[in-house]
DNA sequence: TTTTTTACTTGTGTTTCGCAAGCAAAATTA
DNA sequence: TAATTTTGCTTGCGAAACACAAGTAAAAAA
């Protein structure tokens, strides 16, 4: 692995994981739009370049927060599942989106702004179980190999 | 400025912004440790090197997430402090101070353990509500030219 | 008036990143 | 089963961001 840590501020020692350009973006991706694959993360919006997403992919699983297994039936496609670690990331992001709602919107006033988004301005802490929950129902209904 | 938004999500949207290296570690020191002049910021323990701090000041001040000032008896050093807009990330920060804590024993144990985190274990809004009252009666206190 | 402090710039490598192309193995198809 | 497609990943190359050292102008302090 290859982590420096530049302190031991609990602040920065978080940035210094999880900081990192994109690793939150392909957090979000499983969490939140249910990426899997190395396929569908290229497909995103925000797309990234494939040798930046293998190396990032690399990353996570090297610091426990995604796993890397298979579907049964398929030893070609790579399943990318978030874990525990992981996971616990969510209430991170909820803040992120909760800040950039109230305060990005002056400029780049096409953020979307639907229900979900509704939901989250509400209640961050209800949004952040709801998606956790979600999440840990999928991990129980998909085929892959423990 | 320079900002391009990758999509329209409410997540990346506030990465594209907050994302950047060293923002947010900038952010905290302000925030975490009253840090406010050129000068203590390289002086930190996380040391930035002068272009890319200047090149951060301006870019957070462009954004809106903190303002430029001055002492009224010190024309020459500047004052950098957080505006609402930036004061609003403390939730941001203690979610991640709070997902490292928990997270990063560990592969980095030596992070710092004391009261503080303590109490932010046991209230992280309690904690941030904390510290951005304190920064907030701050700006009442100092004297800056607005 | 000289010296120091402060905020910032410049210059030079180094690292990271983005983009395009390519590759081997597995899966699909014909 | 032979040919084609899909998938995960690598390579090469130019561009951008970054780290480090040095320097500068203006204000402040001596």
């Amino acid at each position: 692995m290859n982590v420096k840590f530049k302190c031991n501020c609990p602040f920065t020692s978080a940035l210094d994981i999880v900081g990192e350009k994109w690793l939150l973006v392909i957090v979000k991706q499983m969490l939140i739009e249910g990426k899997e694959t190395f396929k569908e993360f290229t497909e995103a919006d925000e797309a990234i370049a494939t040798n930046i997403l293998t190396a990032k992919l690399k990353f996570l699983e090297e610091t426990g927060i995604i796993f890397k297994t298979q579907r049964p039936d398929n030893k070609k496609t790579n399943l990318y599942l978030l874990t525990e670690k992981g996971l616990a990331l969510t209430p991170v992001l909820v803040e992120l989106a909760f800040w950039g709602d109230k305060n990005l919107r002056d400029i780049h006033p096409i953020i979307v702004n639907g229900e979900a988004m509704e939901f989250l301005r509400n209640d961050k802490m209800a949004f952040a179980n709801e998606i956790e929950k979600k999440y840990k129902e999928k991990l129980t209904t998909i085929n892959y190999l423990h």
